[in-house]
Parts: structure tokens; sequence; C-alpha cells
RNA sequence: GCGCCCGUAGCUCAGCCGGAUAGAGCAGCGGCCUUCUAAGCCGCCGGCCGCAGGUUCGAGUCCUGCCGGGCGCGCCA
């Protein structure tokens, strides 16, 4: 209400000036530093070039035109030229209100007004365990999903399952050679093809799946390769599951073959004048589209290649009507998001309709010294061994505290070593710490309406900053699903946390001065624990009530 | 060679699409448990934001060029 009002009296004291602002051009934000205020513009600094004015004066005749308004306390002029507001505390206390109202809903938005929105991450191959880079994807995808649910979007979970093409071949190669080799033959099927699977993982499911009678040594590749899969798929599943990341639909890559999805969309990239053929094989014409060069789509023999069926791919997502799609890639993908983007272009897909988001690498290290994560290479670190070893909570907390841009180093005897310092129990202790408040507090004091505390009574700084870190929650939501940044979150629990144990240990939440101090005090603290539930919540960590 | 990502405290990373004295955790040092959980709190130490230019009222943030680390560049997926 009153942040609607501050920004109409901005626009028209600009207007006043001469200045057009447009949309987002001139905004507050949250200065971090509460001396600072509570809203603060730079409107003036910015516009003071346009219309070559002095940014002082600006931000003057700015501040006049705010002054005054409800429900703040104070306007000045800052430095260069920024407008520093002050709310009033009803302002920002209400926030406590708002927080034990809403409850599990505190920071929902209709920011996304229903718009349907695939989120598709994780899509590893079903070759192999789903390893420690695939959990960095499926912490994050599931984060950025749970968070555009929360802004108001209708958000869909895909895992696109590459059933089809070479990796397959060799799965059922290397499967097929390590059947063999169980049963004691030597000749050149039992060997692992070049560039074959050399895991642990295939021995042992070469042998289950014979015990289970679903392969003999007679059955070719194919078949052998597909119950594989099947197997490999089943697993990965479960470990998804068992790390919180439930997907809506899992694609099959074969359904494009089954549905004849890629001669159609031949046809519509012939139609659209975008493909061409030279040297005997068909290609598409993405050096236009801002790609470093063509790209082959069906090969000189006659085979699809893999960006064809992707394309055939992302037309079907387009078809299933999403007003947006993200998709999150792995590193070894990097390669591609020039191509997907030429594709949305030349197929004349809305602009910005297609985001490619790159979960980056993870280097795993064990005491300082690297573990290798390619697949191929045999040695590997699953995300199953991750979870085992660290736990979920502290997996997932610990691969969304960085930006999903940048490199990871994910050290396991450090992780282990710090897990009872680790930022994720820090976080849910502050709301297992207010779960243990309210239950010394009784049943009935403790689901008090917080109608009925007279937040008035929160006069010392430190609650001021609490409620206005609960105040700054749905921005900080909103901010964290715009910018697909989860990693936003990880912080501000922690912050939030940082300055409820801070005020924990010196002040008494029940035994408060006066009762009506107390009440209060109560109300604050079961916002800060709903507001950090909250938060946890969209990361997919636990917030428990006792540790 | 071309392209992308990253260089911020001893270590791992934040830094809100140019803003006000650059933050946190860990590590190190020193204090604090008769209290609603010490998985906590308080204090100290610690930074030519890789280097050099440029853009402007203002640069860790934007541009250019280097240096260093990583990754991607196939009629593979």
């Amino acid at each position: 209400m009153t942040e609607e009002k501050l920004q109409a009296l901005l626009q028209e004291a600009l207007a006043r000036a001469g200045a057009e602002a447009g949309e987002g051009e001139a905004e507050f934000t949250v200065p971090p530093d509460a001396s600072h205020g509570d809203l603060t513009t730079n409107a003036a600094l910015v516009f003071a070039k346009k219309l070559g004015a002095d940014p002082r004066k600006l931000a003057g005749d700015i501040a006049r035109a705010l002054r005054g308004a409800p429900g703040t306390t104070a306007v000045d002029v800052a430095g260069p030229g920024f407008v520093n507001v002050r709310l009033a505390d009803e302002v920002i206390l209400n926030a406590i209100t708002e927080a034990l109202r809403r409850g599990d809903d505190y920071g929902r938005s209709e920011l996304g007004r229903g718009a349907k929105v695939q989120v598709e991450f994780v899509s590893a191959n079903p070759t192999g365990p789903l390893n420690a880079v695939n959990a960095r994807a499926a912490a994050y995808g599931d984060a950025l999903a749970r968070l555009l649910e929360f802004t108001g979007y209708d958000v869909e979970r895909e895992f696109y399952v590459c059933n089809v093409g070479t990796q397959m071949d060799l799965l059922g190669r290397s499967v097929r050679a390590r059947l063999l080799e169980l049963l004691g033959e030597t000749g050149e099927q039992a060997e692992i093809p070049e560039g074959g699977y050399r895991g642990e993982y295939v021995k042992t499911i070469a042998n289950a799946l014979y015990e289970q009678g679903k392969i003999s040594a007679e059955d070719g590749h194919e078949k052998i390769g597909q119950a594989a899969a099947e197997e490999i798929l089943a697993g990965q599943k479960r470990d998804l599951e068992d790390f919180r990341v439930r997907f809506d639909n899992w694609f099959y890559e074969d359904l494009l073959y089954r549905e004849n999805k890629i001669p159609k969309t031949l046809d519509i990239l012939a139609s659209r004048g975008t493909s061409y053929e030279k040297d005997g094989a068909l290609w598409l014409r993405t050096a236009a589209a801002g790609d470093d060069e063509d790209r082959v789509v069906v090969r000189a023999d006659g085979r699809p290649t893999y960006f064809l069926t992707d394309i055939a791919y992302h037309l079907d997502k387009y078809e299933r009507g999403f007003a947006k799609v993200v998709d999150v890639l792995g590193p070894d993908h990097y390669g591609h998001v020039k191509k997907l983007q030429a594709m949305a272009t030349l197929l004349a897909l809305p602009g910005g309709w297609l985001e490619v988001i790159i979960s980056q690498q993870v280097n795993l290290l064990e005491g300082g010294e690297k573990v290798k994560m390619s697949k191929r290479a045999g040695a590997l670190v699953t995300m199953r061994e991750v979870m085992d070893d660290i736990g979920v909570d502290a997996a997932r907390f610990f691969f969304l505290m960085r930006s999903p841009s940048s490199h990871l180093d994910f050290d396991f005897e450090l992780a282990r070593m710090q897990t009872p310092e680790n930022p994720v129990y820090y976080a849910q202790y502050c709301h297992a710490r207010v779960e243990s408040i309210k239950g010394e507090a009784g049943e009935e004091w403790a689901a008090a309406p917080p109608e009925k505390a007279d937040l008035g009574e929160l006069d010392l700084p430190e609650e001021r900053s609490m409620a206005r870190a609960i105040w700054e929650f749905p921005k900080a939501v909103e901010a964290a699903a715009t910018r697909r940044e989860p990693h936003r979150l990880t912080t501000y629990a922690t912050g939030l946390a940082a300055l409820f144990h801070n005020y924990y240990h010196h002040h008494r939440v029940l035994q408060a001065p006066t009762a009506a101090k107390a009440q209060a005090r109560l109300a604050l603290a079961r916002a800060v624990g709903q507001t950090v539930k909250n938060a946890l919540r969209l990361l997919g960590v636990s917030a428990p009530s006792r540790m």
C-alpha cells in the first residue's frame, strides 16, 4: 500500500521535472544498510543526467513530493542524490502479522499470473547412476520450480529420457559384454566396446538382470540395452525421489519417433526455408540466427542428429502450450545453448520463450584431492553417495548456496567435518529454536492470533531489524524467482537466522519485562520461524521442530 | 584458433541487472553455558575486488586488452 503510493508520487515528481520514467526505470530498492532507511531510490541521479539538472536539487524535489506520504516517518536526501525513505514502524511490524496470518503462504505472489511454465532439468541418459553434477542440477531445477510455483506460475517439471541413439547402443553392448564375461566367455564379445561403459554398476546390472531372467546370452544388445536402461532409469527415479525431487512428466525420446515427430519437424523446417542440402546432408541455417555456423540435422546416411530430435522435442513443448520453457542443462551441453537459441529464432518462437540455464560443473574433492567425474571414465561419485554421506538437507543447501553459473568446489571431507557448523543447520536451528519456545509457551498462547499481540511493544532495534527482514522476504522471493537464482534464499535464510540467534542470546522472549512484551516477542519469534521455514521449503530443505 | 564461465579475506563463496564505509561461513586468536536447546552468542585478526587502460557525478559491477583457472566447440550424445 505504502509502497505503491510512494511509487506513484515518485513518478509524478519526475513528470513534473520533465522526465518520462518508463517501466522499471525509477524504482525503490531496499538498502542493505538500515541507516539509509527502508526504501531508497537513485532516480534523481539517473534522471539528472537526462534532464541536465543538478542531482541534489532534483533529489530535493522528489523528497518534497514524497514527504508526508502515509506510512512514512522520514524522507531525506543523502550522498550525491539518493532519496531515502524511512517507513513507519507499524508498516514494518505489520509484516509479522502478515507472516503469521498467511503462514506457509507468506511470500507467495501472483507475479506469474498462472502462466504455464516448464522446467526441464537433470535429463541424464539412462546409461548410469546419477552423479554429483546431476545432483546439483536436481537441487537447482527443483528449487527454481518451487520458486516459480510460489510466485504464481503453473509449473511442470520434466525429465527428458534419451533412450535412443549411440549411447543406448553402447550401453547394450557393454552390459552384454559383462554378461558374457560373467558366464565365463572370453571372446571379443566379452570385451567392453570402444567408448563403452566400464563402471562397476554395469556388472551389477548384468548380473541382476540375468538372475531375474530378464536377459540371456542369446539376447542381442538392443534387448539387453533396453532392459538395462529401464533398470537404470528406475534407480535414477529412486535417487531423485529420495532427494525430494519429483517430476510431473518423464518424456521419452523414442516418443518423438513413435509419433512421427521427426519427419514433421523436417517439413516445418523446410517450409520455413531454413534448411538446405549440402554434401548429402541436411543443414539448418543456424548461422543466420546467431550461431557460429550452420548445423547438420540429417546426416548423409539418412540418420537424424541429436540436434534434430532436440528441435522436434522443443516444438513438442511449444505445442503443449507452455508460455515459457526453461532448460537446465549440464556443463557438457554448453555448446548447445547457441544452437537452441538459433533454433528458437528460426522457428519464430516468441522472444524469451526458451531460456537455457547451465548448471555448472561440480569439482568433487576428497580431502583436497580431485575425484574424476566423467561417466565414461568409470570412476564417479554418485548422487546416492552424496546423499548418504552428508544428508539431503545439507547437500541441497550446499548445491544451492552458489549461483548456478559458477563452478562449485565440493569437498566431501570438508562437508563432513563442517557438518555441525554447516549453514544449513544454522538456519534449521533457528526454526527449531522458535518451535522450542512455542513449546515452552504452551499451546494456547503459542497459537494466539497475531492480532492479540500489541506489536508496538517491539521497540528494540534488533526487533525492528528482524521485522524488516520478514517484511523483505516477499521481495527476496520475487528476486530469486525472476532472476532464477535460488541461492539468494540461502543467503536470506542464514541472514535472518543470524539476527534471531543473536536476539535470543540477549533478550528473553517469554520472560520479557511485561506480559504484553512477551506476547509481542512471541509473535515476532513465530513470524521469524515461519519465514525461515518458508525459505527453506523453497530450497527443498526441511525445517525440523527439534534438533 | 573461436566461444562461454570464473579470478573478491588463508579456504569456499555472496555482493540485489552502475551506487553510499566491499559481506558471510570456515580456518586462526580471545572471551561467554544456574537461563525459552552452546548445532548458539560477543570480540579480534584478515581485502592493490587478477593486471592495465577506458566510459561518468560514481566501477567489484559496464567496455577493451592482457595474465591465470575451467569448460565447450563433430554428419557424437
